[in-house]
DNA sequence: ATCCCGCCTTGACTTTGATCAAACTGCGCT
DNA sequence: AGCGCAGTTTGATCAAAGTCAAGGCGGGAT
């Protein structure tokens, strides 16, 4: 085993990737300098609202993206409407699905979201030069199965007050992973409607849950989208996580 | 891109498995002759009832391991003891989660399961050296999730009565799925308590929805596990897939 | 054969969350 | 300011699934 391969395994140190102008941890971690420069020409950066669709049935998906900033919802819809969110995205993951072009989900803004995207071919193309880059998809996709399956749990078993709770706990510890102790206030990416498709339930028990919390005085809904939580222990053990 | 590397990417032919004696997908097609002699030499055959745990609190996750036959169940379980099974596993799937030994989730046998099991450090090592091993887990990976994603939908938006049709619907494709027309007969792998684990349903849900479906003629209940489907179209039709 | 035990089914009743409907809030617009 | 609108909250009612309880079925052991 050579040098460089066991550094691209043992660290998690996020490096530069110069198409983007960014450190993450998205897919130009695991490349070359070569094929950052030839990335970068091929990149482009662009500023999406709220609702505009970024992969789904209207666009075709012929590119992959690192999310810069913002969250993007991944949807899944039946026939007569019913839709169901499987997940949510948070820069810096990478957006795409590699070797296929549909998978029966789409990708929205939740909010304003800032990508760089880049031609799939040529994502796919480096894959199968460069090892690496497959290792960086592995470990996002082994991370997104994680998150699918502790939110199966969610969707399968926890009552409309847990699930409530579950999901200010997960906005919450990702908005400020670093926690400690103390009040913690934070910005919900989602509007009350993509709460209640995230959790299998109806804007309207996903109202009144919250109503319960705050008078409850678990959280503090400064406005729709404010929320306030004085103590989050008593948040995560209300989400019976 | 040398010549092998372009045919493990784009050949999806089984290869042997020496130290499986069987032909399948799961990682021994990544590997080299030289790799699948030294692994066949620190793999075990082992052969588990229904209802043992293979891996989980109890059992320490130092190995990893290729399903021969059988079904393995993967269960997330709360506190309180409410579960959910989050992942069904058939031969040939791969059984393991690649750089963490705990994820939360215990694997059980749900019937009898012979597996094929090697060092987990053998496999982490051979990980590093062999990028088209990382390729398999990769496309092994990704399946898991799309499957957990399409389960996501079905728990948190479908009624009891499509829940139920779905599970049979998965099934039954499962054991046949090179299925055109025509009658179709199976045993199904898990009892009624599994179903409503799988589903995040009761049990007397699952078997009042079993009965309808009975009733109305769209399965045929020869015993508790021996189902027959006379037109799975119609099965498929009521799972609203 | 009979008993036992685990698994499954069925019935009566309760609870949770969905549905339907109305009203409220914040915000951009004229 | 007043209007309109999207998003949200609240209330009344309803239906779906859960709970509790009893009984049936089948396979293995004595």
């Amino acid at each position: 085993m050579d040098a460089k391969r066991k550094d691209i395994h043992n660290s998690d140190i996020p490096l530069l990737c110069r198409a983007c102008e960014a450190r993450h941890q998205g897919v130009c971690g695991a490349l070359s300098t070569d094929q950052l420069v030839s990335l970068n020409k091929q990149s482009t950066r662009k500023r999406v609202n709220s609702g505009v669709e970024l992969i789904g049935e209207t666009q075709r998906t012929d590119s992959y993206a690192n999310i810069i900033s913002g969250v993007v919802k991944l949807t899944k819809m039946m026939a007569d409407g019913r839709q169901q969110i499987v997940g949510l995205q948070f820069a810096p993951d990478f957006l795409g699905r590699p070797f296929r072009s549909d998978s029966g989900i789409t990708a929205d803004a939740a909010t304003e979201v800032n990508i760089c995207s880049f031609p799939k071919a040529m994502i796919d193309r480096m894959i199968k030069d460069t090892p690496e880059l497959e290792h960086k998809l592995l470990e996002q996709t082994l991370k997104e199965l994680d998150e699918a399956r502790d939110w199966m749990l969610t969707l399968g078993r926890k009552t409309a007050s847990e699930k409530v709770a579950s999901f200010l706990s997960l906005i919450a510890t990702h908005i400020n992973p670093e926690w400690e102790s103390g009040p913690l206030s934070f910005e919900l990416p989602l509007t009350r409607s993509d709460i209640a498709d995230f959790l299998g339930l109806t804007i309207e028990t996903v109202s009144r849950q919250m109503t319960k919390l705050r008078k409850e005085g678990v959280i503090v809904i400064r406005n729709n989208r404010m929320v306030e939580v004085p103590d989050l222990a008593r948040l995560v053990e209300r989400a019976s996580a």
